[in-house]
DNA sequence: CGAGTATTATTTGAGTTACCAGATTATTGT
DNA sequence: ACAATAATCTGGTAACTCAAATAATACTCG
């Protein structure tokens, strides 16, 4: 028993609103002196709980050394930093810091406000049920 | 009368959504010989009706200057075209190339074959009511 | 236990991509 | 004529990414 797959129509409008919400980061990003990049990984510190630099390469699906000056950008800024594995000293677990938190507020307030007239075409039981099936997305962790 | 505002929780969800299907559109462009950027504009070429160089720039909220070697590479390729407007001179619509709709498919494809796992949380009434409500978002067209 | 292997993260260096600002051309509108 | 618009060209900068080499730690299995 397989399920329906989705219409392409689906799928060009999600890639148009990816676009779009890639835009929305991008300018948030250089607002707050942060690469989009790094604007992106900022968020994905607490949406995965206690990343570690490899979870992050593995969400990014690049290589490694890529991850290593995102995070350098952040720490230097302050805004996570490198904590020690309990147990696996190879391992280092990216902490988000409180100046990171504040910055994380800022840039979901911005696409908050930015992303208004994205969702006029929906009303008030609509949204929420968007907001319930996004959740529901099971996004790779590792 | 407003809107209740969407949670935090909803963005973050969002975020990590986004940035999945952006990992997916990089991986697929590089298979298939684009840039990540080409990739998605070559999408949007079909979604937008017969959009010109100007009305791409404006999705992408970016220079000008910008949008021409993008569409250039993607003509170098025989996937898009110029094409002269009707009535207006000045402008130039892009026109997708059957070599071009065979490339967007083959998009579309890996994106569905690769998104199986995404979709897992949601059942079927659910997954007709995200389509569904992505394409009742508004996407800023011009 | 210990040699070999795998994993985690970093450094370095180089290449590509993405983007913008300014000047330019052609066309349109007033 | 004059200004406005559409697209391009040029040159430059910053961002992004990968590949290879390195170091430290963990795992495995004879």
């Amino acid at each position: 028993m397989t399920k329906q797959p989705l219409s392409e129509q689906f799928y060009f409008a999600l890639v148009a609103f990816l676009l779009q919400a890639k835009q929305q980061v991008v300018a948030i990003s250089g607002e707050l002196g942060l690469t989009s990049v790094q604007a992106l990984t900022l968020l994905m510190v607490d949406s995965i709980t206690a990343p570690s630099m490899s979870s992050l390469c593995k969400l990014y699906d690049c290589d490694a050394s890529n991850i290593t000056g995102i995070i350098d950008g952040l720490e230097q800024k302050g805004l996570v930093s490198r904590q020690p594995h309990p147990t696996d000293r190879r391992i280092k677990i990216i902490r988000l810091e409180p100046a990171g938190k504040q910055i994380q507020t800022n840039i979901i307030r911005h696409l908050v406000k930015n992303s208004d007239h994205l969702f006029d075409g929906l009303n008030q039981t609509e949204l929420a049920q968007f907001a319930n099936l996004v959740q529901k997305l099971q996004i790779p962790k590792k």
